[in-house]
DNA sequence: AGGTGGGGATGACAGGTGTCACGCCGAGGT
DNA sequence: ACCTCGGCGTGACACCTGTCATCCCCACCT
């Protein structure tokens, strides 16, 4: 009997999960949770071996839960389940210390495949998702262009994004400029775009 | 027995929300479909009384897909399954002759019975939307507006909408200023936010 | 016939934006 | 010691953007 839990922020999604999984008969979801910062917590308490993650989440997205879960259960391993199967979040839920990663488009009757793998120790990755993290290769972004383009994501002025940074607005322009160059861009709206797509940000 | 369409875009969530309903004694999922220009004809095929439909598919979205059972198969009520509780959806779900609408942050067990009473003739709504949605009214935004929104929506520049929609870059502007005076917005990009927030796009 | 409102267009102006050159500092590598 | 690179800043310039005034046409309503 493999000991799941499941974390995604849809009440929905979590229960429907939840059934599908119980329909198998070595497999027992034993926690549920909606936030990111309480899948350490609810993985402890029930005694989980295995975790499925989606990455949007309130409180920590299930990339750094991963992470947080390697530090504190080394033992359990994890699995991100999540509708965007960006090339960079690939990366770096393996960075993370994820065992496998999969997209929500993947046919229902392959999820419990999915488990039974991670559980035993394989990798589960979508080959087309690592093909493309493979190619695109790392964000060259540095942490502050990362920072201001998460802050320009939803159009906001070069004035609103520099009084909250405490940054000189020139700055904030020749970040966004950096950043708008790397990412083959004309515009920081189209930059951010285009960063968060490949999964940067 | 009721039986039950499901038209959603992610395979995985299908699959998973179909397990969860098919626990149900009283109810059956008797077709699945990741399309919304596929729900019409899925459901005749199969002869389904009730069909959830997600929004956001490709081919036709959930609320035009609820307006084409309308017409085409009358007897069949649709109970629209969304993410994203946008006020202007509700109406707008309403309008295209949806009997209810529910968000998937709803408790698993809750959905069923929405289902029965769908079933039986009564219109379930979440409160909350339903207020919401009588708050702010319906949209303002003229057809243009609307149009040139969605094209506003990545933060392409005027000239690129301008050129996609064969018109000149002033009257574009002047589209666009109107938008965000409606919106109390400061710039496209948030005007084209703050509309998809509401669900007027 | 006259009024109203959506759609289209032009021109002008103030202010925001992207780019570039140039400078300074501190951390890390050689 | 020297170089490189991320980060921060200034100033200048061309271009883009939002606003406003002022036209035009057409459909619809009274």
């Amino acid at each position: 009997m493999i000991r799941l839990l499941l974390a995604d922020d849809q009440a929905l999604v979590r229960g429907a999960l939840s059934a599908l999984l119980d329909l198998e008969p070595d497999l027992e979801v034993v926690a549920q949770v909606g936030r990111g910062d309480e899948v350490v917590e609810a993985a402890r308490a029930s005694g989980a071996e295995v975790c499925l993650l989606d990455i949007e989440m309130p409180g920590l997205n299930g990339i750094d839960a991963a992470a947080a879960l390697r530090r504190d259960l080394p033992g359990v391993r994890s699995l991100i389940v999540t509708t965007f199967g960006r090339p960079g979040y690939v990366r770096r839920a393996i960075e993370a210390g994820a065992s496998g990663f999969v997209v929500k488009d993947t046919p229902a009757r392959q999820l419990a495949d999915a488990v039974r793998r991670v559980h035993s120790g394989l990798r589960v990755i979508d080959p087309d998702l690592a093909a493309e993290s493979l190619i695109d290769g790392p964000s060259p972004l540095t942490g502050r262009e990362r920072e201001l383009l998460t802050y320009a994501l939803d159009g906001s002025p070069v004035a609103t994004i520099a009084a909250r940074v405490h940054l000189s607005e020139g700055t904030v322009r020749n970040h966004l400029s950096a950043a708008i160059g790397k990412t083959g861009a004309t515009t920081r709206s189209e930059a951010a775009r285009i960063a968060q797509d490949r999964g940067w940000l």
